[in-house]
DNA sequence: GCTTTATCGGAGCAGTTAACTCCGAAAAGC
DNA sequence: GCTTTTCGGAGTTAACTGCTCCGATAAAGC
């Protein structure tokens, strides 16, 4: 994922060695470890659990991210920045609906949705507000494209998508097998195309305000 | 709901007045607070808030019901017969897509599946397997009907219905705007119906025996 | 090899939470 | 009035979990 440039040596900007290694590999274990443990139990999950899918000591945790807030902020923001990474990917994809459908299947076998229970619980940091919102721009390109091309319904907005990402995203029964998901998303996605005799969707679009009230701490 | 036998008199029958009564009333009120609260936070909601909601003091909950789990029983048990109502209703309604349309939508409208990760907590009674089969066996008609019919695609079973009722009724954000989650409802349901040059759901079908064994206490 | 220094890892602490008990108060029945 | 039944919530207790702290351990320098 990304960078991690604090696992190099900030001076010398090679990689270390020995035990300055075993730190650097460390810390990518723990948000590896992080993102499986928290996207499977949700953020209700203990920070000794994460620590023992990473194979680390709850010390080493620690001294990487001072809190358990501390680590799943990380964690968010690097979600989000991957969600943005796989929204460009589908901008670029040729097929629109493919796109959008490879997209939408990216975020949920991300569980990028499991991390939505934090909304308002954590501090959001000024990096997350803008993954966020220049998450939204790109995927309303890409729902804005899909629509002119015909084969998205007209009726959809990004904040359908994105709460159908949250939705699926939720976590399940420990031992939920994917597949299962798979099929539910499948048929998910087929009800997103336009088809000619289809009744409107009920009720009003949702509203964005709404949408980002959740992650406001003062609310 | 339904009966409440034990609200009544054993010997006379008969409804019972002054104290008796409110102990009655508080009876069917705790039942309805737990669907609420627990319907909404899921099985990690207090019991507190349970008699809070139902206007009640703990002490009056816990002489009913010996402990969590019992009322969790309770519950369980109440809306797996309210969800074979529904089924019957739907198989009573002429047009077979609006009936299993509307089945689901009952079925997530009472949020029956955030009842679903209580697999393997609680312990299941034999009254809650005999409901359970019925009620499969109940939705099975259902789909083979609207199959028959040509409205529903062939290749969904029973039991990706099952799930989907699951998937729909986990507990969201406490104040998730329930038109969100009805058009997202509209959206699967949609995805549902046949359609003629649909590609088929990916994997296999979901196993009964995969279903039953999350119920299972020994495992 | 020996010392120093950085890192690891988990035992334990302290604060919190939530199921459950228990008893005084209040209402019903006689 | 007196007894009996039921109510209701404050308090108890046990479990849990985020986090700290320090001994063990392994790398780096001499």
């Amino acid at each position: 994922m990304n960078e991690h440039t604090h696992i190099r040596d900030e001076r010398s900007d090679r990689p270390r060695r020995g035990r300055q290694a075993e730190a650097a590999r460390n810390d990518i274990r723990v948000l590896e470890a992080a993102r499986e443990v928290f996207g499977r139990h949700g953020a209700a999950a203990t920070v000794a659990a994460v620590a023992e899918q990473a194979g680390v000591g709850i010390g080493s945790l620690y001294r990487r991210y001072g809190s358990k807030d501390d680590l799943l902020r990380h964690l968010c923001l690097a979600s989000m920045q991957q969600s943005i990474e796989a929204a460009q990917d589908a901008l670029a994809a040729d097929d629109a609906w493919l796109g959008l459908a490879g997209y939408v299947r990216a975020c949920v076998a991300n569980r990028i949705g499991a991390l939505a229970p934090l909304a308002g619980t954590i501090e959001t940091t000024p990096e997350m507000w803008e993954a966020s919102a220049r998450g939204r721009q790109l995927v309303g390109e890409l729902v804005a494209r899909a629509q002119r091309g015909g084969t998205l319904r007209t009726d959809v907005t990004v904040l359908d998508i994105a709460w159908l990402i949250e939705l699926f995203g939720r976590s399940g029964p420990e031992h939920e097998d994917d597949g299962v998901r798979s099929r539910l998303l499948s048929i998910a996605l087929g009800g997103l195309r336009a088809v000619p005799g289809a009744e409107p969707l009920p009720g009003p679009p949702p509203d964005v305000a709404d949408y980002v009230r959740r992650w406001s701490t003062d609310g």
